[in-house]
DNA sequence: CTCTATGTTTAATT
DNA sequence: GAATTAAACATAGA
């Protein structure tokens, strides 16, 4: 369940149960999810030290330890982490597991799962490309509206396209950017460089609103509460909560899109040809 | 059987 | 070059 809202909820977690515990065993055999790593340097490298921080970049966690080395894990589409009883037996759906020894004496378990093994669990001794290569986090960073105006200006790709790009907003995916640009009452095809001043703040208003809302969903105990947080996001052929007609559904950048064709706008303006 | 899926990278095409 | 599109990855569920 992998967006920012979903990272961060995992950072919070994995952040109350590793700083200043100290790691007894890591491992994992899913040399997909260890690619480019093995799973020997998995051990070799986490084995002994101590968790100093759990931060987060957009759709990435960085955990860091004692000796400076890091280990990134990106949940993909299906990753995810639970805590566990350290004695708990290995389910063969788990990609990985950490056992912890903890400052106040109690012992703890994470296991790392991950269906589709799209996720990556990466160690380091520095920030990897990745990390580095990321934009603003709207979430940690806010968003510039001046920046966002400038990077939409200089391409007409579908803004929604644009939004999903990590380097232009670290951690939006395909749910945070379809549910915001609803909110913004813009059509996610309009090529991003004719939106005006007022839509990119409108929109950077809607991205900042929908993740707060998210985190609240997500973070509750509530089953249903994840689905029931989405507007129009696999909504297609349901009414817009906001007018009543039919949510439509097409593809925009290769990945499903669900708007409301009465309340979202296209924008058309400055274009060249 | 077919289609879809919260993501990213790479190859192919325009 | 840039920019867009399709395919690929691996697995489960409808």
């Amino acid at each position: 369940m992998p967006e920012l809202p979903d990272v961060e909820i995992a950072r919070r977690r994995l952040k109350k149960t590793l700083v200043g515990a100290t790691i007894r065993r890591a491992h994992s055999d899913d040399r997909r999810v260890l690619r480019p790593g093995s799973p020997r340097a998995f051990g070799r490298a986490l084995v002994g030290r101590t968790v100093r921080d759990v931060g987060r970049r957009g759709k990435w966690l960085r955990i860091v330890l004692d000796d400076g080395s890091r280990l990134f894990s990106h949940l993909g589409m299906s990753g995810w982490w639970v805590a566990v009883e350290i004695d708990s037996p290995r389910r063969p759906s788990e990609r990985a597991r950490i056992d912890v020894a903890r400052k106040n004496g109690r012992a703890a378990s994470i296991r790392y799962l991950d269906g589709r093994r799209f996720g990556r669990l990466i160690v380091a001794r520095d920030d990897i490309e990745e990390w580095g290569a990321l934009g603003p986090d709207p979430f940690l960073d806010g968003i510039d509206r001046t920046r966002l105006a400038k990077s939409f200006a200089r391409r007409r790709t579908a803004v929604k396209s644009l939004l999903m790009d990590q380097e232009v907003l670290a951690g939006i995916g395909n749910i945070l950017a379809t549910e915001a640009l609803w909110r913004a009452r813009i059509d996610p095809r309009s090529p991003s460089s004719s939106l005006s001043r007022s839509e990119v703040g409108a929109l950077a208003r809607a991205i900042e609103a929908t993740i707060r809302q998210e985190l609240v969903a997500r973070g509750s105990a509530d089953e249903d509460a994840w689905e029931d947080a989405f507007s129009v996001y696999g909504r297609a052929g349901a009414p817009c909560p906001r007018c009543g007609t039919t949510i439509q559904r097409t593809i925009v950048g290769g990945r499903t899109t669900a708007f409301c064709r009465r309340c979202q706008t296209l924008s058309t303006g400055a274009r060249r040809s």
